[in-house]
Parts: structure tokens; C-alpha cells; sequence
DNA sequence: TGACATACGTTGCCACGCAATGTATTGTGG
DNA sequence: CCACAATACATTGCGTGGCAACGTATGTCA
């Protein structure tokens, strides 16, 4: 289980990451990023999907149903250009703050 | 500047890496931590004493007053062995995430 | 027919992040 | 010598948003 702060600054991040791939869909984004973090990362329904909400407010991504002939209707979501925008200043950000922890961590095995 | 997420996420980690190398007092922190960012990185000290507290008290961190001759006194904080463990963690954990991040990046460019 | 997996949605509350504010001392430049 | 800036620690209060909890619906398998 990864803590609360990290589950909360990541979340962005790996949504805006995972649609940069291809389009996808709330359940599915769940398991697609335990699955990819070998099952430490569980994020709840009722916690993604008024993101992913907010993240289309923002002009992030957008949405389409996809009205299949069997089973529920999937939203699926993509990333609109802001949310390339978005994501590239996510990976700058991490990047730096990533930078300066393991800058730090291996002074400490001089 | 840093996202707020990213900040809150990172505090806490940056604080026991920092620690881990010597001991050091709140407002020396926030500049230390300014300087290796590249100034990207600005914590306030209303933020950061409160931090320190809760870590003080979930007894990850102690402290001891430094009485100068000269200028205020100051108060030092040190590692304690749960704090090594909790940054042993934070380490993991900070470690996943940014691989899964830079996993899912990497697809990204094929 | 009941249980479980799939799938999306909203509400409400309370924890806590942190801006704002308070206090004190030392250094400095005009 | 007087402001002002820098150094240094501390607490309070309140706004908000994270997310647990709950609601709805369909498909499938035993």
C-alpha cells in the first residue's frame, strides 16, 4: 500500500499517462495501474471517477460513450492537448523532486 | 513551483533524507531544500514547524534546543531509527511510482 | 435466483494543509 | 542610531477537496 500524499500527487500523472497511450475507460484504468504497479496501487472508484470528472472540467481530456451492443456503456476518456501540456509538466516536476530524493539518498552511501 | 500534491507528497520524504545526512534545524531546512531544488522547491515555515511537530511526535524525528552565544537558539532535529525505517519506505514506495511513470513514459516513444 | 464482476455516478463530512499572524533576536546600511 | 531585512520558532483557524459510503444498472455463471 502506498501512502495517501503519494496515491494523491500520482494520480494525475498516471491517468494523463496511461490515456497518452490510448484511449481508455474508468474500470479499466483502475486495473490497468494495479496490474502495472504489481498490486500496490488501488485506487476506488469513488475516488477516480470524480477526477477523471474534474480532469474533463479542466480541459484535460474528453469523453465519449461507447454504446456497445453487450454488456454496460463505457465512458471512454482521451487526452485533449492541454492534457499533453499537463503531462509533460507532471514529468518535469516528478523528475525534479525524484531527482533531489536520490541525490540525497546516495550521499548517504558515501 | 511545484504542484501542491506533489509537494505535500514529497515533504516528508525530503525532511528525513535531509535529516539522514546531519542534523539540521527548520529554517535551515527550507533553504537547503530551496537550494538543491534549484529554487523550484519553496516551502513556507508556517508548513513546515507543523510538519516537523507531527513527525517529533509520531517519533520519527527528536529534537534538542542549541543555545548560541550569539543570534536566536535554535532547535536541531535528528533521525531516530523509525524515522530511518519510514524513509526506507518512503524510498520504496516513491521508487514504484516513478516507475511506473517512466514505464508507461518510455511506451510513449516507441 | 443469487452472487459476483463490470461500470458509472453523487453526496456529505471532517481532517488537515497552510496562510495568516505573532514573537524575538541579530545584522546592516544609510 | 534607526529602520528594515534576515534569521528563527510557534500556533490558530478555516476552506476545501479527498474519498468513503452509498446508489444505480447490466451481464454472467453456477
Amino acid at each position: 500500500m502506498i501512502n495517501k500524499e503519494l496515491v494523491a500527487a500520482s494520480t494525475e500523472p498516471l491517468i494523463l499517462s496511461l490515456l497518452a497511450g490510448r484511449e481508455s475507460y474508468g474500470y479499466a484504468l483502475i486495473q490497468e495501474v494495479k496490474r502495472l504497479s504489481g498490486d500496490k496501487i488501488e485506487w476506488t472508484d469513488g475516488m477516480l471517477y470524480p477526477v477523471l470528472h474534474r480532469m474533463e472540467r479542466r480541459g484535460l481530456i474528453k469523453s465519449r460513450w461507447d454504446e456497445r451492443d453487450t454488456g454496460r456503456k463505457r465512458k471512454y476518456y482521451s487526452l485533449k492537448k492541454d492534457g499533453k501540456t499537463a503531462m509533460a509538466r507532471h514529468y518535469e516536476q516528478w523528475s525534479l523532486v525524484h531527482g533531489v530524493l536520490s541525490g540525497l539518498r546516495k550521499e548517504q552511501h558515501v
